[in-house]
DNA sequence: TCAATAGTTTAGAATGGTTATAATGTAAAA
DNA sequence: TTTTACATTATAACCATTCTAAACTATTGA
């Protein structure tokens, strides 16, 4: 049974099934005004908040990874002991806080746009991410 | 028995024991006119290549994460599957080629510095890293 | 020089995020 | 419908990293 809700089309478009699955994962990512960033154990617990029907880790795992690769999530380059990922796709950088293991979006205008003045032969750049790191300011 | 070397008196300067398996492990990272990038499996390959005694992978991750305590080594802030170290500690910011799985430092003088035009109350700016991932150009 | 002690190394076990597996289920096409 | 191809699931496997606790060793002070 389908839900015909308003991802239907947005999965469907995406080569994606819309299951009930993605589409209540699709719910809890998109279904807010606001972006956000999340780990996939946040996330599995936010979906167990918002529904009794429980998805299995899996599929979590599965259908990020496939919204990461259409572009609906992007994951944010920080070496920590799992992995960041954010709703907001569009072109911005982060601060992270290591104490508090916590992602602050940084507003674009806060940022002089990179440049890169040099080029690997035969590649292209795809991405250039910015994270600064904070810590707590016990001066 | 300690191997006198060269590192035993930076060991000794920034609270290490000079043991012989840290200054095995500063003869590999430090050894070299050349800086270079590398996962803690990297490095232990490249140990038990050039010594007959064997160092545990514990005593590995324990040394590197001294060194990177005390400055000797950084860490660059990729999510991998694994972590990646540098034993250049300047400040400078890498190329990732994901398929190739290899980071290749960027030049300073070819990256216009990078102004944060905005703080979080109460902390303080710890580093500034960028990530430029590129692929293959098949225009 | 030697014993005490405080820090270190070690092998192996444990941890924990992530991925693989294979059986069951379900959306889409015919 | 029936078929088929794709999805979901629970569980096992994986693998980088960390932990543990026993054996070891550099250092200190007598």
């Amino acid at each position: 049974m389908i839900n015909n809700s308003q991802y239907t089309e947005k999965l469907r478009n995406s080569g994606l099934r819309p299951t009930k699955q993605r589409i209540k994962i699709c719910e809890v990512l998109f279904n807010t005004d606001k972006t956000f960033h999340f780990t996939i154990n946040e996330l599995v617990e936010k979906i167990s908040k918002s529904t009794n029907h429980k998805i299995s880790l899996a599929t979590v795992y599965n259908t990020v990874h496939a919204f990461k690769k259409k572009g609906y999530v992007k994951e944010i380059p920080i070496n920590s002991d799992q992995s960041y990922f954010d709703t907001n796709t569009s072109h911005h950088h982060h601060f992270y806080d290591e104490s508090q293991k916590d992602l602050i979006d940084l507003d674009e205008a806060d940022v002089e746009p990179v440049k890169i003045n040099t080029k690997i032969p035969g590649k292209k750049i795809k991405s250039v991410e910015i994270i600064v790191k904070v810590e707590d300011d016990n001066t």
